[in-house]
DNA sequence: AATTTATGCAACCGCGCTCAA
DNA sequence: CTTGAGCGCGGTTGCATAAAT
């Protein structure tokens, strides 16, 4: 893709080649990351200065994290930085070494696209609509939109009957109400996808910033401490206060829980599920538990069946 | 196997800010 | 004070690939 500027220079645009991607690095190792405009000046690329910069901010800067999924701590950062920051993704990026702000927006927008389908099938009620009575179960879109909440999928619906009596567990992140949960009937549970282990990000800090203290008696992973000042965005304020509510909170089965370490489904530590982990590590109902320990069910009651009713 | 649909990501665009001339 | 260049940021688009049919 090309065209002309008032220069009557030709200016490329599209995506970058190998060896303009050298030449991009050549540049910054001999003058440094500035003066993007003068790349195109001296001739040395027909790309403007901002697409260089572009170029060398999201691909060619070393220690890049590039094609590698975020993981579930980052994945906690991005949405707890949301919540506290709004869409400020360079900022958020910060906070996360190695990811740039658009890696931040994309994560994020690729998310809220997943929510906004998980809201058609199984809409989350609003606040005033929380107030849920304590036996009902969390729909997908209640998980993903409570970062507090480890989850397990529950693979194929199809084979749910294979599985009778078998609870996985979710656990508040405040390590309280340890007990098993009381009803897994509800197919709503079965496609839950993100598990977020508990984040120890104390040692976090934005890149380039001062370090901040933690706050121990803060139940969420720690933020740095000057992000505590920033007032929540009305996105992230309504998922607070959703939070905050213990109506809200009893509105999962009791005593939600699954041990941090504990394996689960579709997640390997290093990221949410994938396309690629999934190929990989397909969970299949005869093997679908087989990282759990042997005693995880001992304390479950069963299900009751539908038709005993 | 072929086609369609969904998804993720790279790159562009427009706006606003800063700063030097 | 004005203006324009340079830069950074957030929103959006379009393409490549994966997944589904």
């Amino acid at each position: 893709m090309e065209k002309r500027n008032k220069d009557d220079m030709v200016i490329r645009k599209g995506p970058w080649m190998a060896e303009e991607d050298e030449i991009l690095k050549d540049y910054v190792k001999k003058y440094g990351p500035r003066d993007w405009s003068s790349i195109r000046s001296k001739g040395l690329l027909p790309r403007t200065g901002k697409s260089c910069r572009l170029r060398w901010v999201n691909k060619l800067k070393p220690d890049l994290k590039t094609g590698c999924k975020f993981s579930a701590d980052e994945e906690r950062v991005v949405i707890d930085l949301q919540a506290k920051f709004g869409n400020k993704w360079a900022r958020i990026a910060t906070y996360l070494p190695g990811r740039t702000d658009n890696d931040v927006k994309n994560f994020w927008s690729t998310r809220q696209k997943r929510l906004g389908r998980i809201r058609q099938a199984s809409p989350l009620p609003n606040k005033s609509q929380r107030k849920i009575e304590k036996t009902s179960v969390p729909t997908e879109a209640h998980i993903l939109e409570a970062p507090n909440f480890s989850v397990v999928s529950m693979g194929d619906e199809s084979s749910s009957s294979d599985r009778s009596g078998s609870h996985p567990k979710v656990e508040n992140f405040d390590g309280t109400n340890m007990q098993p949960i009381p009803e897994m009937a509800n197919p709503d549970f079965h496609h839950l996808e993100t598990n977020l282990p508990l984040l120890d990000y104390m040692t976090i800090e934005p890149i380039e910033k001062k370090p901040f203290d933690p706050l121990p008696q803060f139940p969420f992973p720690q933020l740095p401490e000057d992000s505590m000042d920033i007032p929540l965005m009305p996105e992230g304020q309504d998922l607070i206060t959703g939070l905050s509510d213990t109506n809200f909170l009893g509105a999962f089965p009791q005593g939600l829980h699954f041990p941090v370490g504990m394996p689960y489904f579709g997640f390997d530590g290093t990221g949410p599920i994938s396309g690629k982990h999934e190929r990989d590590n397909p969970v299949m109902p005869e093997n679908c538990f087989d990282d759990f320990p042997v005693d995880m069910f001992d304390y479950l009651e069963q299900v009751p069946s539908s038709s005993g009713r």
